[in-house]
DNA sequence: GCCGTTTTCGGCCCGACTGTTTTCAGTCG
């Protein structure tokens, strides 16, 4: 169970975020945001550890790791909760607002009386803020955007952030006695960027049972409903999570109904009544008799309507049923397609494993090859020097040729400056495997410089790949503008492949740019961006994107073999 | 509060950007 970390890891932020509210020790508080990164991206589960167990966890001594224990056994950490006694939990949720940290918020609270985002735009529309030191005209502006970019993903959480309760909800459910079939559906399997609420679908033949196991599971704060064949329930992130169980025998139909898209299920509909049939989640029926057809199998359902069965990710309404009933669906690509991950980190810069357990994981993963490509100098807070990222190809270069298994492959992540410029001269890159270049900085320029920006970039003979295109942060940050298409043609010219991030509050080329890109000629990499071993997981999330977007093996890099993805990477 | 050691204290990522505070504080990556 990776939840215990993720929680563990949740209250060490939170902790953090309260000591920077109160006006803590700023070390203090950049020693707790380390420790809950390293415990969020540990490689072992931390439940059952004790004290000494804990600390061998980086950046854990003593006091975190007593804070740590405290919680294993009592389930709370009795500092955390002092703070949060004195501090109202809607003034922590204020510095999710870009442009507002613990400094402002905690002037807001104190002398407005602001604890809520709520509070805070009707101050700011009733003038309430005038006369606050560092509160002037510009500032409230950009507060109420911030506030804007917040409300656009609404309470919808990122995937990952869905995901990880699915893995709970899904394999708990399948263990009580009597569950037959248990899977997740919706936007979840979809592979939607964002969910709004994870759907749970199950067969049981007693579905009491199953209603109760599944409103008393752990991690369940409130029951919404609880019926015979629908409960729902809120989890402690806030995530709200439905279970409905239908009869066995309506398994494929029901599968296929709570799936979607709403979109998708009414054309699929439509093509039933053209047919005399009828679809519901019960089955497909005979108009004419009432009497069911089918229902157990989805490819059985989609088989009665005259179509293959339909890739989940594909199930947008946008093209998947002509293709279906015309020149066929694309076979997009699986993650059993992927060869090797291109752009992952280690702790030479913001990583927090290093190579040699990157490597080691990555290698469990079956991966043919692997590129370590830590950030270049640019970035200056990464403190990365030529001659580091020297003595890191030494090291991975012994480390490749004791492990003849997988290629390992010396890159670099590259920052793409203003102009479109990047951190080091030609002579110095032609030295790596492998260049990334990304955007991490200058977000807000117009799209007119973002474009010969990124245009640039991808004109560098050395660049092979463009890290994260857009560089938005779901729920965080939006996409910087470009006129995208002339990006994705001065890809396609050059021979420059855009990444699709996997990371789940990332997940960028977003699908649907996905798809006009490569409707323009443009190859993809589906990478981790990785920066500690169990984000190497993360390539599921990448891959669902990557099929959102129509994506077929062929144009992913990372899924040719390692002859043809060095002649892709070969310098023009 | 952690870590490394010149090992029980001193340093901790640091520069850019923004808005507004006329000299800098807050935020971000």
């Amino acid at each position: 169970m990776r939840r215990c970390n993720e929680e563990v890891a949740g209250l060490l932020q939170e902790y953090a975020d309260l000591i920077a509210i109160t006006g803590g020790d700023a070390f203090k508080v950049r020693v707790y945001e380390k420790a809950a990164r390293s415990v969020g991206g540990y490689g072992r589960e931390i439940d059952g550890m004790d004290a000494a167990g804990l600390r061998a966890i980086p950046n854990v001594g003593a006091s975190i790791a007593a804070k740590i224990d405290e919680y294993l056994r009592t389930g709370s950490i009795h500092q955390l909760e002092e703070l949060r006694t004195r501090i109202p939990a809607g003034v922590r949720l204020l510095t999710t607002i870009p442009t507002l940290g613990p400094k402002k918020a905690m002037a807001l609270y104190h002398e407005r009386g602001v604890d809520s985002i709520e509070k805070l735009e009707h101050a700011i529309h009733a003038g309430a803020l005038q006369g606050m030191h560092g509160f002037g005209a510009k500032t409230e502006e950009n507060l109420l955007h911030g506030i804007d970019v917040i409300r656009k993903t609404g309470s919808r959480v990122h995937i990952g952030i869905a995901m990880a309760v699915a893995d709970e909800v899904v394999p708990a459910l399948s263990a009580v006695p009597g569950c037959e079939r248990c899977a997740y559906a919706g936007s979840l399997r979809r592979m939607k960027d964002t969910i709004g609420d994870v759907d749970v679908l199950a067969t049981a033949d007693d579905s009491a049972a199953l209603m109760t196991a599944f409103t008393t599971l752990p991690y369940v704060t409130e029951v919404i409903a609880h019926g015979e064949t629908k409960s729902s329930v809120r989890t402690a992130s806030g995530l709200q999570v439905d279970l409905r169980v239908v009869p066995g025998d309506s398994w494929g139909a029901a599968l296929q109904y709570f799936t979607g898209s709403k979109a998708h299920n009414i054309r699929t509909r439509e093509i039933a009544v053209h047919r005399k049939l009828k679809l519901s989640e019960y089955g497909v029926f005979d108009v004419a008799t009432g009497e069911k057809i089918t229902s157990a199998d989805e490819a059985e359902v989609y088989g009665m309507l005259g179509l293959p069965w339909i890739e989940p990710a594909l199930r947008e309404d946008t093209g998947e049923i002509e293709a279906a009933l015309g020149e066929g669906l694309p076979r997009v690509v699986t993650l059993a397609d992927i060869r090797g991950d291109l752009h992952t980190h280690t702790d030479l810069t913001d990583g927090l494993a290093p190579l040699e357990e990157m490597a080691e994981a990555a290698a469990a993963r079956g991966y043919d090859y692997y590129a370590v490509t830590d950030h270049a100098p640019g970035l200056s807070m990464q403190r990365m020097t030529g001659e580091k990222a020297l003595a890191q190809r030494e090291r991975l270069r012994r480390l490749g040729a004791a492990r003849p298994g997988m290629t390992l492959l010396h890159g670099c992540e590259l920052n793409i400056g203003p102009e479109g410029e990047v951190d080091w001269p030609p002579e110095f890159l032609a030295g790596f495997d492998l260049c990334v270049a990304s955007v991490h900085s200058h977000f807000t320029q117009p799209a007119e410089e973002m474009t010969r920006r990124l245009v640039r970039a991808c004109e560098n003979p050395y660049v092979k790949i463009i890290g994260h295109p857009t560089a938005r942060v779901i729920g965080r940050r939006e996409p910087v503008d470009a006129d995208w298409p002339r990006v994705f043609d001065a890809c396609a010219r050059t021979g420059t492949a855009l990444e699709i991030d996997a990371f789940p509050d990332r997940l960028d080329l977003p699908a649907d740019l996905v798809r006009r890109a490569a409707g323009r000629g443009v190859l993809f990499a589906i990478d981790s961006d990785a920066h500690a071993v169990p984000h190497l997981a993360n390539m599921r999330y990448g891959v669902g994107t990557a099929q959102r977007g129509w994506l077929t093996p062929d144009r992913v890099i990372n899924t040719w073999p390692l002859d043809r993805l060095r002649e892709f990477l070969r310098p023009r």
